[in-house]
DNA sequence: TTGTAAGCGTTATCAG
DNA sequence: CTGATAACGCTTACAA
C-alpha cells in the first residue's frame, strides 16, 4: 500500500479510503490511484483489515457431512448471497460429533469469522459458551431447536415427519414402517414425529417396523429386507433420510413387490432422482434453498446493516404426493 | 492474549510461544499460561497470527459448481487431509467463467490464502499473473492442463474418454453415439478424446450422433430423444457427464428399449447411484477423492514440510464394465 | 477532502 | 528459557 501511495502521490490513508469508500475520495485522486493499483498489481490485504477494523468478511458454515449432497443446495444458496456483499465462506465437517463441532467453532473463532450458520443444532456447553462469548451471529439451520443460541432458519424435522406419515395414513395405509439413519439427532427428531402421528392416527407403534439403516441406497435395500423378515404385512414404508427410499424402491423392483400395490414408498428429501424414477416417489419439499438464502441474509442484516432480524425463521415444507403412494 | 499473560504471571511473548511451540516453554509455565487461557476462555487471534507471521492456514477452494454431488467426495478429502494440519478451507465457486475466477482468486490472494485449489483449469491471463505474482502454492485439479501454473492433481478427461469410447467400440458397438453438457471445458476435452477413439477403431465421427444436453436427470432424456430423431441406428450412447446416464436409461425403460440389445450406455462418473439401476451402468472411476487428498497434501507439502513435492500427478481411471453395455 | 498519529493482536528478532 | 522491542498492513479518530 505504501507503494501505490507513493505512486499515486498521496497518503496511505488516502488510498485506504479510494479503496473502501471510493466516493469519500475526489475523482482526481481516486482515479490516480487505482491506476497505481493496477500498476504495480497491488492485492489488498484483508488480513490487516479485519484486524484493523475489527470486522471480518468471513462466514464460517458448520455441516454434518460434506458428503451429502443434501447439503449443496444450502451451501449454493449461502454463497450467492455472501458474494455479492462481498463475503466468503469458510466450510468445516462436524459430523454430528459435539467435540469436533467445537473444535471446528473454536477454530472459526479463531479465525474471527463475522458470523457462522451451524447446520447442527444439539451443541456442547462449551460450544454455547464459545459461541455467546464471541458475540457474532449465529444461525441454525438442520432444525427448529427449542433453546436457539441466536437465529433459526430451518424447517421443523418433527413436523415434517409427522405429516408425511399422517399423509400416509390418510392415504388408507395401515401398517407403516419407518426407516431412518442412526447416530442422526434430526432423525431422532423425526422418529418423534412420526410416532406422534402414529399416535394421532389411532395406529399402535409397533417396533418390528421400526428400523435404522446405513447411508446411499443400500439402506433402502436393508429396509425391505428387514421389512420382509420382521413385518411382512408392512404395507408402507415411509424412509426419513438421504436416497433409502430410491434403494428401497429397486430393491422392490428386483423383488418384482408393486409399488405402491404391494408396498408404498414415501421419502423424506426430494432429490431429483424422486420424480425419475418409476413410480416416481413421493417426498417432502423442504426448503434446502431457502435455508440457505434466509441464513446468508439473516447474518448480512445483523453485521452489514445492523439490524435484529426476526430470530427465527420457519421456512415449512410441503408434500409431494406421487405415483409411489 | 495481555490478559493471558499477567494472570500466568509471564510476557505475552511467553503465551505466544506457549500456544505455538510449547516444547519450548519450560513445563510448569507452560502449564500456568493453559490454565490462564481456559480461565479467560481466550481465544487466539489467528487473523493477527497471519499478519505477523506472514502465515495463513487457510487454503483457498474454487470449484465450477458448488451444485455438483461430484465434487463434493473431492471436498470432502481435502477437508480430511487439512484439518489435522490445522488448516481451514475457503469455498467459492467460479461457474468455468474465468471473469469470475479471476474475481474468487484475488479475493482468496486478499484473505491471504496459504495455497488454492483450482478444479478449473483455464484461466484468464489476468488470473495467472495474480496466481504467480501471490507466490503461493497452487494445484489445479479438473483435468491435465498442458501448461500448468504450478501443480496438479488429476486425471485426463480426454484420456478417459478415449478409453470408455475404445472399451465400447471393443465391445463390437459400430454406432456409438457422444452426449455431452455444453459450455463446459472438460466436456470439451472428452468430445476430443471420444473423436479420437472413433478415429482409432476406424469409425467415422457422424455429427448426428453428437449432442449437448441438460444437466440433470432431463438431460439423458433429452439425448435418447436426439438419437431416435436424428441417428434412429446408435447402438451403444457414452453419456459424459453428470447423471446423463441414468436419465438415459430411466427413457430406455419407459420406451421399452431393451438395454444393452436396443441401445448400450456407459457413464463418465461411476456414482453410487450407477451401481443400483438396472441393468447397473457401465461407468469410469475416476479418482475424485485421490484428487482431493493428493492437492492437500501437495499443498501442505509445500506450506508446512518446504518440500517442492511432484509438480504432477496424473491419478489415471478405471472402467467399470456392467450390465449396460 | 486529505493527512497524522496511534493502535488492532500477534510474532520475529535479538538480547539477556 | 524468557522478555523487550519493533514490525505485520491496515483503519479509526482526529486534526488540518
Amino acid at each position: 500500500m505504501h507503494e501505490v501511495a507513493e505512486l499515486a502521490g498521496v497518503s496511505r490513508m488516502t488510498v485506504s479510503r479510494a479503496l473502501n469508500h471510493p466516493e469519500k475520495v475526489k475523482e482526481k485522486v481516486r482515479l490516480r490511484v487505482f491506476e497505481a493499483v493496477s500498476q504495480l498489481g497491488y492485492v489488498h490485504n484483508h488480513l490487516a483489515r479485519s484486524l484493523s477494523s475489527n470486522r471480518s468478511n468471513v462466514i464460517g458454515l458448520v455441516l454434518p457431512s460434506l458428503e451429502n449432497s443434501i447439503f449443496s443446495q444450502t451451501v449454493k444458496a449461502i454463497s450467492d448471497v455472501l458474494r455479492p456483499a462481498g463475503f466468503h465462506l469458510m466450510l468445516a465437517e462436524a459430523t454430528d460429533d459435539a467435540k469436533v463441532e467445537e473444535a471446528v467453532i473454536a477454530a472459526f473463532i479463531s479465525q474471527r469469522v463475522a458470523g457462522l450458520v451451524l447446520h447442527g443444532t444439539q451443541h456442547s456447553p462449551a460450544s454455547i459458551r464459545m459461541l455467546k462469548g464471541a458475540n457474532i451471529p449465529v444461525v441454525e439451520n438442520g432444525d427448529i431447536p427449542t433453546e436457539p443460541i441466536d437465529m433459526v432458519a430451518s424447517y421443523s424435522n418433527r413436523a415434517a415427519s409427522r405429516a408425511m406419515t399422517l399423509h400416509l395414513a390418510r392415504l388408507g395405509y395401515k401398517k407403516i414402517a419407518f426407516a431412518s439413519l442412526a447416530n442422526n439427532p434430526r432423525a431422532a427428531e423425526r422418529q418423534i414425529g412420526f410416532l406422534e402421528a402414529l399416535e394421532e392416527a389411532g395406529h399402535k407403534p409397533d417396533p418390528r417396523r421400526m428400523v435404522a439403516v446405513s447411508r446411499g441406497f443400500v439402506g433402502g435395500t436393508e429396509a425391505i429386507a428387514h421389512i420382509e423378515q420382521s413385518a411382512p404385512d408392512t404395507d408402507a414404508v415411509f424412509c426419513a433420510g438421504d436416497v433409502i427410499a430410491v434403494g428401497a424402491l429397486l430393491e422392490c423392483n428386483r423383488r418384482g413387490w408393486d409399488v405402491p400395490g404391494r408396498l408404498a414408498i414415501a421419502s423424506y428429501d426430494d432429490l431429483e432422482l424422486m420424480r425419475h424414477v418409476n413410480p416416481p416417489i413421493t417426498a417432502l419439499r423442504l426448503p434446502r434453498h431457502e435455508i440457505g438464502r434466509r441464513s446468508a441474509e439473516m447474518l448480512l442484516a445483523r453485521i452489514v446493516d445492523r439490524e435484529l432480524p426476526a430470530r427465527s425463521a420457519d421456512l415449512g415444507f410441503e408434500i409431494l404426493q406421487r405415483g409411489s403412494t
